[in-house]
DNA sequence: CGCTCTTTGGACTTGCCGGTCCATTTTTGC
DNA sequence: GCAAAAATGGACCGGCAAGTCCAAAGAGCG
């Protein structure tokens, strides 16, 4: 299955993965040409399609999961250790820092909306995604009910669920309105929920 | 500015807008060739031009404008009478349905997360559709607040923020993953929560 | 050292699709 | 009815960008 790749071959490949990242977040998904992948990563045609045979698709789809995976890394340690609200905190702040500095720039845009279209390695990717940074909330609220810091009647995939939704309308709003109002607001009211759980129970 | 258009000039063109909206809400906007927008209306690349001179962009704006207003207009009356509990699931109820219905055919889906490199013509269309749509959450809280069923130090505001967040992400999840269940997620627990706020006060 | 497989360069092909143009028909207003 | 303006049809152009092909340079290996 896999090609049989030299290591001077592995790094000309991730090259251009990581300049077709670079292009796709200055420039948007649709707005870039295989040319101008060419250009930045000092690579020629015939390279491309040697290590992407199936051309341009397959491209974007091994950008996608490279961006995807550096999704969840960007939240790390954070996201994997929300053992106490002080914990919980610190991711929010990571998350809001992370996407401001990122501002319009946000490579799997495209994607996202177009997932389902852009064939089913695409919507695989996205899945996945959304899968496990769902997951890691909802272990997070686990733990802090085995603790005691939230109401055990609380359904944490449930809850986690909403507050991946949360996340994701926040990103987008920022996204076409280039204002972090609504991530914030959903994070901070999220938390406050799941804080006020303990009490109400 | 606008131009002068006959009765039969005004029902070609309402014809090519709703044509290509439904063109694009099958097969996504990128997918979309203006040959198949003049196949499904009957009409002429000379009309095209005709009553959209700046061509496909303009097209795809008047599509958009449109698909905005709609978007509200389906959730009429419910939206505009956020005035009791019972009221409030009904909204909800009709969100889900809607979208449910629509499944992963998003007209606007393309614009969203390329609303900023689109131009601004359709940055425009999407705030005015998000500003409209948070005012009118907003102030369906302030309406529960003025009769006790909401906490009066709730921000309505901020609230609402969140809510429509939660909502743009739990369609995008639907978009992309095509289950429901972050938007039903969503929807409850950001009720349950304004209704917690009564108590909590 | 020489064989083979990988890597690289870049010219060339090809099809597509937005946009232009103009000729023809229909409508409008007087 | 009859000009002027609007509506319609469709042939044609031009550019762009993905993908093909092959020739040549380089690397690994006995």
């Amino acid at each position: 299955m896999t090609r049989a790749l030299t290591r001077k071959g592995e790094a000309t490949r991730a090259r251009v993965v990581a300049g077709a990242a670079a292009e796709i977040r200055e420039r948007g998904v649709d707005e870039v040409r295989l040319e101008d992948v060419m250009a930045r990563t000092g690579t020629s045609k015939g390279q491309l399609f040697h290590y992407f045979p199936d051309g341009k698709e397959e491209l974007l789809l091994a950008v996608a999961q490279h961006e995807a995976d550096q999704v969840l890394i960007d939240q790390e340690p954070m996201l994997s250790n929300l053992t106490s609200w002080p914990a919980w905190l610190a991711w929010r702040d990571r998350l809001i820092e992370r996407y401001l500095a990122q501002g319009v720039r946000c490579p799997l845009n495209g994607l996202l909306g177009q997932a389902g279209r852009r064939g089913p390695g695409a919507q695989a990717v996205v899945t996945g995604l959304m899968s496990r940074w769902q997951n890691a909330i909802a272990e997070g609220i686990r733990h802090m009910q085995s603790t005691g810091d939230i109401a055990p009647e609380v359904d944490a995939d449930r809850a986690a669920a909403a507050l991946l939704a949360g996340i994701q309308g926040g990103v987008l709003l920022l996204l076409t309105t280039g204002r972090i109002d609504h991530l914030e607001a959903v994070l901070d009211l999220a938390i406050d929920f799941l804080r006020a759980g303990a009490r109400t129970a």
